[in-house]
RNA sequence: GCCCGAGUGGCGCAAUGGCAGCGCAGCCGAUUUGUAAUCGGAAGGUUGGUGGGUUCGAAUCCCCUCUCGGGCUCCA
């Protein structure tokens, strides 16, 4: 269609096109094989392209590659793939055994729609082609997978198979080599490797967080604590069990009800809490408060449970049971916008300070169901979307993704094998300081309405470790890292020195542990190494007559023999300087 | 919750209707070692379920159920 010869376009057409039509040509050999199959959509993605079937079975494996054989005869036989805008008419004639498609052409605006063909095979698309069936680049058939027609789980569940499309075949080979070596980094192996937690059927979706683990885990709420010092807020503890009223007067009770752990006790409907909002507005609303108190920043690190559906559980990133570095922000309208401003400021600092590289910044904007004026809405969003683009960030919109009392920033980070994940985020309440009551004496001595601002920066300490953890590779800089140096003795006569060292060192503060077991030195190194242990003190005859040990780094690095004390001094100053994690 | 797939010692795997096996880890013993795996030995599972069925016989086939994996949907 394009006047551009295909192998003028730049790269990214040409590849976004060869994938479109890799989609065409994978329908084309569904209906091959299956004549009654009904087509729906097949978009290229980022690393290849799908398309939704409706079939008469389940496809096998055996499956994708008898179809993947007959795409291969549809690039031999390189067909042209041509295109016309026709009339919906007509559009409905050449499909009209096929209902999705005729769904998709009632919800088209124009009078014609996009047909295009190559061979017999024949679809409804807007277009960007390849010239012909022969340009497809190198493609390969991924996986079948399931998905509901319109991406709405009222509709039917259509199948859909996911291939993998690159210019070249070693560029396919290289992604996949990537994608290998990205499952080595996935948390859940890391988590077992590293003896850092697991998850078991008798809790689903509740990890058991081992001693190494949680070592990280405090590692990590310490470090917001000092954030909090320094930014003043304060730290609450609130009720784990609550009777409902809480979450009716919130309205968490009848947007959320069906995910909430709730039971019966005595007459009373009683849940575990699921979020913390309520929880400080109802400490709020205990007790007079002055614009003097203001802005009060309530930040709270208790344990939430939600009942998430069965299907939606994984490994660390969507779990039952999980705290978050939760807080909210009560203040006066004066004190709104600074307060937005600094919260900005300050998850983007942790973001920094962790390494994490750029968040993917999205502002979701008023939902379907909300609460508060509508008109009140506009000018919270817009102050969000300000906030983001003053701080020199950019930001996309998520229309109706905000909560339903009001707009929010999300900020999402990718895991290892590029699913996003939401950790941070920087929420306005519209609703709750209302739904509450909650009131301030102003300088006036007349009643006020506080205005409220919810924010998470590590979001789930869950979430954000499974995150972290991948990002890492388990290479944790030095101050998170749950064992910071081990002791590597030599020879059993080398033991006792050993443990002078973990305990010199210690007294600084460190966690040194000491490998006094039977391997070998080389054994030991290499346990060290494949723990992901910062340091390895080796301690021979040597080494115990110059009160030092040989030092080895976890990138292999020798860095001779030190003396205890320069040992000690480095590592506290790397630990507290909080050094950027080592690179895997 | 929905679709597909998978569950075998702590971990990674084998056994495809006919005696549940291997490697690593762990344990015991020997070895005392200079920067990524010392040698030997013994032990460990009624195969997710004190589920149901088919069969002379089930890890293997069927049903139920639970959990996990890949997606979809949802996410205060």
């Amino acid at each position: 269609m394009s006047d551009v010869p295909f192998d003028d376009l730049p790269p990214e057409e040409r590849l976004f096109r060869q994938r479109h039509s890799a989609a065409h040509v994978l329908a084309e050999a569904v209906l091959e094989m299956f004549p009654e199959a009904k087509y729906a959509i097949g978009p290229p993605v980022d690393n290849g392209f799908y398309y939704d079937f409706d079939l008469p079975r389940p496809l096998t494996p055996d499956d994708l590659g008898v179809l993947e054989a007959r795409m291969r005869q549809s690039v031999e036989r390189d067909l042209p793939i041509t295109g016309e805008q026709i009339s919906k008419d007509r559009a409905r004639e050449v499909f009209r055994d096929q209902p999705y498609k005729l769904e998709l052409i009632d919800g088209i605006e124009e009078d014609t729609v996009g047909h295009f063909r190559h061979g017999e095979f024949q679809d409804l698309c807007r277009g960007g082609h390849t010239e012909t069936t022969g340009q497809l680049g190198a493609f390969k058939l991924d996986r079948v997978a399931g998905a509901y027609w319109r991406g709405d789980e009222k509709n039917p569940m259509l199948q859909r198979v996911y291939g993998l499309l690159f210019p070249t075949p070693e560029d396919l080979a290289a992604y996949e080599h990537q994608r290998e070596e990205a499952e080595k980094r996935d948390h859940r192996r890391l988590g077992r490797e590293l003896d850092l937690f697991h998850l078991d059927p008798i809790a689903p979706g509740s990890p058991f967080w081992h001693p190494r683990g949680t070592v990280l885990y405090n590692g990590l709420v310490e470090y917001i604590r000092e954030l909090y010092e320094e930014y003043g807020y304060r730290e609450v503890i609130t009720p784990q069990v609550f009777g409902v009223d809480l979450w009716k007067t919130s309205g968490h009770y009848q947007n959320f009800s069906e995910d909430m752990y709730l039971f019966e006790s005595g007459e009373e409907e009683m849940g575990l809490k699921p979020m913390n909002c309520p929880g400080h507005c109802h400490y709020f609303a205990s007790g007079h408060h002055s614009y003097r108190e203001l802005p009060l920043r309530l930040a709270e690190f208790t344990r939430l449970h939600r009942n998430e559906r069965s299907g939606v559980l994984h490994g660390l990133t969507r779990v039952r049971s999980f705290a978050q570095d939760d807080a909210h922000i009560y203040c006066t309208p004066e004190q709104f916008e600074g307060e937005v401003v600094s919260n900005f400021a300050m998850l983007d600092r942790v973001y920094s300070e962790l390494a994490l590289g750029e968040p993917e910044i999205r502002l979701g904007t008023r939902p379907t169901k909300f609460a508060g004026n509508p008109e009140d809405w506009e000018p919270m969003e817009n102050l969000l979307g300000e906030t983001v683009v003053n701080a020199g960030k950019e930001y996309t919109v998520s229309p109706g993704e905000g909560a339903f009392y009001g707009p929010k920033l999300e900020f999402h980070f990718k895991d290892a094998i590029g699913r996003s994940w939401q950790l941070g985020t920087l929420q306005i309440d519209m609703a709750m300081p209302q739904s509450f009551g909650l009131t301030y004496i102003g300088e006036d001595g007349a009643e006020h309405r506080p205005m409220m601002l919810h924010r998470a920066v590590l979001g789930s300490l869950e979430r954000f470790l499974g995150v972290y953890i991948e990002h890492t590779g388990g290479h944790f800089p030095l101050w998170l890292s749950p064992v910071q140096a081990v002791v590597i003795p030599i020879a059993d006569r080398h033991v006792d020195y050993a443990r002078t060292v973990q305990s010199q060192l210690r007294a600084r503060g460190l966690r040194i542990e000491v490998d006094d077991g039977p391997d070998r030195m080389g054994a030991k190194i290499r346990k060290a190494q494949l723990q992901k242990t910062p340091y390895m003190l080796v301690v021979g005859d040597r080494e115990a007559e110059a009160d030092a040990a040989a030092v080895r780094d976890r990138t292999g690095d020798d860095l001779g023999a030190i003396p205890i004390f320069q040992i000690g001094d480095r590592m506290v100053d790397e630990r507290d300087t909080r050094t950027i994690q080592v690179r895997p």
